[in-house]
DNA sequence: GCTTAGCACTCACAAAACATGAGTGCTAAA
DNA sequence: TTTAGCACTCATGTTTTGTGAGTGCTAAGC
């Protein structure tokens, strides 16, 4: 059915989602008629609208209201109707301006990118840091607090840091914590971190290391160093979306803050996002989590060192400036790549 | 005037403002007699709500509402009135078992707590991390990354960590960053950061060292290294405050999340609290921050080490659960203060 | 001299009644 | 196939009308 839509329908469903996303109102044939000139009237408008809400494309909230896109509306605006708008010269400014590694810890960067990316597309900005297992270990190092307790520091190649405060069973000289970092630095150079993991094991079933005590106490920190972490994920500007007409509802407002404060399901479509390069465009319930309905999410991969890769991208409403906002996520991961290559 | 509050006055008001804690309704003078068991009529109390309203405790919204405290009531009633209730067991067990150092960072661990705050509250979660100006130097590392690009990492005493990528003038063996890395730290160990900074201009300034190219490029890393950085806020639990029905109106909360994004003058607010160590209470207006209006902040200091502090604390509306908060807040700074306590 | 019953008055808020106007579907003519 | 015309729908805004909680004041009661 989606294939018989001719010229003037395809015309006319753009108008009328690009009407939407500018207005959040819901738009008649009316409307249509004056804003893009048509040379219809709008009887003519109406019985195409007719056809376009038979097909799925609209919907309308109720008789004699206008008509407002379905999911199905945006998804065929991305992938056919869609003209990617290219980027204001002072957007790309404002990009390339924030995006700035020295004096910051990766972390700060990725915080930074997230508040850049709600601020220059008012809605929100996200940024999930890359696995850290997949990271490629550099550094470990063991720094004596006070007593017991032990600061194990973590460093990846892509300059990832992992700090930890572990409190050991006993209390250790600084010498001998120099000299685990040391035998662990030379044992773990260039691996992953889930491969650093592995190998912690094995060295541990090793009969050379069961007899020496050092040894065992060395690979027993730096396990209790690399274990699992939980993945960072920054989401910023949420206060751009209280801007968005469709959430002036208290009640909506409430849902989604309370959506985004446990992160754990959105990582999980975050990771999904991950297995292919590239931008990806989830327009409402086609992410299915039930948080993010009315919700779109627009991302793109980028990568730190050569394999491990992050995710950044944006969330809004699903009436979403996408001509406007997938070239800068688009942008934006590239500059964070760049950025974070190593050399 | 204050001095004139007989005991009937005293317990009407009291009265007053625990059931608008409790309920967030203008309270009229039989809600009062129903509610407390008075052996008044509604007509007395009537009478004594004039008097009251007349020294500025009370203001009613319009005539035919009930009255509602002023900010001058609540903090009368926090000085005088209030009865801070012993916390509850579960209460103390839920804080207690969240507050856990032990296979995270310092940053990890004070967010957290403030996430621990807002769910044992219900209100907002705030914790300032000690200034790092004022903790004790420990440890400076340089790993190098990849190029020119140096991850820089400081430790200071307490187990706070400030990792920095930094870009130097040119390419650096990794033997060299060693060496670097136990020139500074014999030289700077024991000191405060402020001190450290200070040193390093001191010692950029000898002569001995102005011909030793390793001690000045040295000395150009660390100082980088240690810069001033941004002061770390943590504030958690937002979605909560939507839960208070004066926020009801999305005005209002476009207005505090907007507030709460820009934490700069809260820093301001939260330095003050460190000026005296204890619980501080700031209700309405007392704060002088414009963004606070209708807003009460209860904080409380807790130090790790011998000197550095940091503040931590919740944000509410005026209308909080006082008696029920502060214990909240002062527990949990006692709490972190023994945990990050050096032994 | 307090305390309290009684009563008129106020005013936010809710429900009902009404008007408005944007938008629709359908029919018949161009 | 397009379009003018028209009756119809229905959310939204405005006005009207009740309702009830709460007040202040006065005068009687202890």
């Amino acid at each position: 059915m989606r294939d018989y839509l001719n010229e003037r329908s395809r015309q006319i469903l753009e108008a009328i989602i690009e009407d939407y996303i500018a207005t959040a109102e819901p738009v008649g044939s009316r409307a249509i008629t004056r804003r893009h000139a048509m040379s219809l009237s709008p009887a003519t408008v109406r019985n195409v609208m007719a056809d376009l809400e038979e097909m799925g494309f609209l919907i309308s909230p109720h008789t004699s209201a206008g008509r407002v896109p379905t999911e199905q509306a945006y998804r065929f605006y991305v992938d056919s109707l869609l003209d990617v708008r290219r980027m204001a010269r002072e957007e790309r400014e404002e990009i390339r301006k924030r995006c700035q590694l020295s004096g910051k810890d990766i972390g700060e960067v990725l915080k930074e990118t997230s508040r850049l990316l709600s601020s220059v597309s008012h809605y929100m900005g996200i940024v999930a840091a890359p696995r850290f297992a997949s990271n490629v270990f550099r550094h470990m190092e063991f720094v004596k607090l006070g007593g017991r307790r032990i600061l194990a520091v973590l460093v990846s190649r892509n300059g990832a840091v992992q700090n930890r405060i572990i409190e050991a069973d006993e209390e250790l000289p600084p010498a001998d914590l120099v000299r685990m970092g040391n035998y662990l630095n030379g044992l773990l150079e260039g691996l992953t971190i889930a491969r650093v993991r592995q190998r912690i094991l094995e060295e541990m079933e090793d009969e050379k290391t069961r007899y020496d005590l050092l040894l065992t106490r060395a690979l027993r920190l730096s396990q209790q160093t690399v274990a699992e972490n939980g993945d960072e994920v920054f989401i910023e500007g949420q206060a751009n979306i209280l801007e968005q007409p469709e959430f002036a509802d208290v009640v909506k407002m409430k849902e989604i803050f309370r959506a985004f404060e446990e992160k754990g399901q959105l990582i999980g479509l975050l990771d999904r996002c991950m297995e292919a390069e590239g931008v990806h465009i989830f327009i409402g319930s086609e992410s299915s989590l039930g948080q993010m309905a009315g919700m779109s999410l627009i991302t793109s991969t980028y990568r730190t060192g050569k394999n491990s890769m992050g995710v950044l991208g944006v969330v809004g409403p699903t009436r979403m400036g996408y001509a406007k906002v997938i070239p800068i996520v688009d942008y934006t991961a590239r500059l964070v790549s760049k950025l974070l290559e190593l050399e």
